[in-house]
Formats: structure tokens, sequence, C-alpha cells
DNA sequence: ATGGTAGCGCTGCTA
């Protein structure tokens, strides 16, 4: 099973990147982040006449999060469990059973500002998503959580700590409320099969030619369970699909993340 | 050189 993960900021501004590399890189479960779609507008009947079935959660503008699957798709669930979607202003989760797996597909809040209240509800957010993997999976199941989460686990994971220090995303409250979610029991597969860096990163910013420059950052992850994680046989960024096309489309901000796994 | 880019949507916010 081939499970990847993708910040594509707007599907609608990306829509026919994601189709093209769906159909060159063939995964068979996609997470999406930052849609900015409504359900409504969501191109669920694109992506069917693809092989993928699909569950959308957004309202929007902002956020919004998506699955795709090409193996089976069950049990969909968008918000936090026990949550009305209809009520939720802010999608940042989504979660549906793929080919015997519990897939998660989360945006965690930006944070904006260290200390601010954007920066407390980030910490609180993830506090909440180890709840609900507490309340919802054991970790002896297959389950995977993927997404832009962020935080930068460690200081390998950004291109210059240095100059990041003491800024949202790598401060120790938010690696610490991370590794809470980790010690769940969930595996950073990525880092296991590259435990060399810096990098290899998964967002870069879109000013000053940072991705030509090498100057990104890891928030990217595939977070595995042991039954999952024990069968990758790799996991890899696709720098690839960050460089400009050639007929001049941009390119999301963040690239997609890669795991091939024997299941 | 106290900036810069992208998306949404039409003004300034979010990232």
């Amino acid at each position: 099973m081939r499970l990847a993960t993708w910040n594509v900021n707007s599907l609608k501004a990306r829509l026919s990147r994601v189709e093209a590399w769906l159909a060159s890189s063939s995964p068979d479960v996609l997470c999406l982040q930052e849609t900015k779609s409504t359900d409504a507008a969501f191109p669920a009947g694109r992506f069917a006449t693809l092989g993928y079935e699909s569950v959308h959660h957004g309202n929007g503008r902002w956020n919004g999060v998506a699955i795709l699957s090409r193996v089976g798709l069950e049990s969909p669930r968008p918000a936090f469990h026990g949550e009305d979607p209809a009520a939720v202003t802010e999608c940042r989760i989504v979660a549906a059973t793929c080919a015997g797996a519990r897939v998660v597909s989360v945006y965690v809040p930006n944070g904006r500002v260290v200390d601010s209240e954007f920066y407390v509800a980030k910490l609180e957010w993830l506090a909440r998503l180890r709840a609900e993997l507490d309340a919802t999976c054991a970790p002896g199941a297959a389950v995977a959580v993927c997404g832009d989460f962020n935080v930068a686990p460690a200081d390998l994971d950004v291109f210059d700590p240095a100059q990041f220090a003491g800024a949202t995303h790598v401060t120790g409250r938010e690696r610490d409320a991370l590794a809470v979610v980790l010690r769940w029991g969930l595996r950073d597969v990525v880092r296991e099969l590259s435990p060399d860096g810096p990098g290899p990163f998964s967002w870069w910013d879109y000013r000053g030619g940072a991705f030509h420059k090498g100057e990104g950052m890891r928030i990217d992850l595939a977070l595995l369970s042991a039954p999952l994680a024990s069968r990758v046989t790799s996991a890899y960024v696709d720098r690839e699909e960050r460089k400009k096309g050639t007929s001049g489309e941009v390119p999301s901000d963040h690239a997609p993340v890669v795991v091939d796994i024997d299941w």
C-alpha cells in the first residue's frame, strides 16, 4: 500500500497538479490538508473518475482536510468523535478506514505567535488529538496519523535552528505536545528511514526563493502504529512536486510525503 | 533590502 499526505494550499488552485500527481505517483491512500474547500465544492466526482473514493471536511476559505482511497473507504468520520461536523468552525481532522488501516488526516493549527491565544490553542489541539487516539483506536491496530503538524519535531528538521530559536514550530512545548501524540504508539517512519539531516524537509516558504536555497522545515509527518511501521519499505518526501510546472503552474508550499507499506 | 509569495476575495487576513 502506498500512503501519502500532502498540504495542497487550496485544492481549487492545485486540482490539476493533484490529479497529475495521483496519476504519476499512484498512491492508494492520500491525505490532504488545506483544501480551502467546502464539502459542496469538493471535487469528489473528479477523484471518483480516477478510481478514488473520498471523504472531505471543510467549510471553505481556510483549513479543510480530506482522505482519498482506492483500496476502500469505510467508517468515514469528519471532525473529532462526538463532535457535530456541521458545527465545526475549523475543519482540521478527518478519519476513515482504508484496507483495514485507520487513517487520520490532520491539519494542526499554526499557532502564529508563541504564547498567543492561537499558540495555546495549538497545544490544546495536539492534546485533543492524543485524547482522540486514546478514545477511538488501539496502538496494536493498524493506525496512520498523517498530515501537516506545524511542528518540526527536532532541530534536525529545521534548515537553520539558530534562526528559528524561540519561534513557533520549534518550541519545547510544541515538541512536547507532539511527543505526547507519538507516545500513544506511533512512529515517525520518514525520520526512521532517513536518520541523517537536516531534512528531509516538506515545507518551504514561498518567499525569498527558500526552496531553491534549501531553506525548509519538516513539518508534514506520517506517523504509523507498530503493525504498519514494521512493514514500511520506503518513506520519503517527493521534492520534485515542489518545483514549478512546465506550464508555469504554481506548486503548493508543501511537498507530498510518501510511505510504501507491505500491506 | 525593515522586504518577500501565495490564496481568498475584494479588504486585509492567514500562512
